[in-house]
DNA sequence: CTCCTTCGTTTCGGAACCGTATTATTTCCA
DNA sequence: TGGAAATAATACGGTTCCGAAACGAAGGAG
């Protein structure tokens, strides 16, 4: 059925959760921080500052400052790695499975309605 | 077949799309100015400053920062209305038309690719 | 004409983020 | 043991965005 998915009814879905997601503001990611929580919650552990970088093609730097705003949002926790007490580990947090689980909701019942009606 | 689309597929696709957003950098927009972006090509015109920003529900200045900055990229152009000189008409450009389509192309894809795969 | 409203923009001080370069800590290897 | 390599964090200067407030231009009512 997907295999019907349209791309004009592709950018309708990303409308409407973009406009759900900006109305409501409980918390305000940027793109990069959305990609990073993402990325842990959906990828296998464990994850590091240097493979987040790796994996999203961007600075460590930039890594570092979007764990620090999602980790003052108790999004996700850090914690030296025991074995190797260079890395970091990140990991994740209730709040942070609760806001990825009202996401995923949000956008799956936005498909399901862009390939039911409209 | 979205009919048996999972939040957890749904969170697959976000984390795809994000990802290759992120890292193609070509054009990198904010969760806001992105709802801006598709509204005002997905929406029947005319669109203000001021509609916009009562249907994303954030202050005027934000609509203006976002028009200018998107404007910068020629995503979208103004113009008086002629009508009411106070208002502001918020026009598609043929690089918005073109960064929209492939937009929607990808996003199309990698739901084929989630209901179909995985 | 005068006052009031509406609309978009600009200003202001503050906060967040950027990339580059540097630092501190830890590990590894000769 | 001593130095190179690796890791995350921080310093720095600059840019961008924020919300609140003030502003100028345009329209409307009397």
């Amino acid at each position: 059925m997907p295999s019907g998915f349209k791309p004009v009814q592709a950018l309708k879905l990303w409308h409407e959760v973009t406009l759900d997601m900006v109305r409501e503001e409980a918390v305000d990611l940027s793109q990069r921080q959305m990609a990073i929580l993402l990325t842990i919650y959906l990828e296998m552990p464990p994850h590091t500052v240097r493979g987040l970088a790796r994996k999203l093609d961007v600075t460590k730097p930039v890594i570092t400052r979007a764990l620090d705003s999602m980790g003052s949002l108790d999004l996700v926790s850090r914690r030296r790695d025991d074995l190797d007490r260079r890395n970091v580990i990140v990991q994740r947090t209730v709040r942070g499975a609760l806001f990825l689980e009202k996401l995923g909701d949000r956008i799956a019942r936005h498909v399901t309605e862009a390939s039911h009606g409209a």
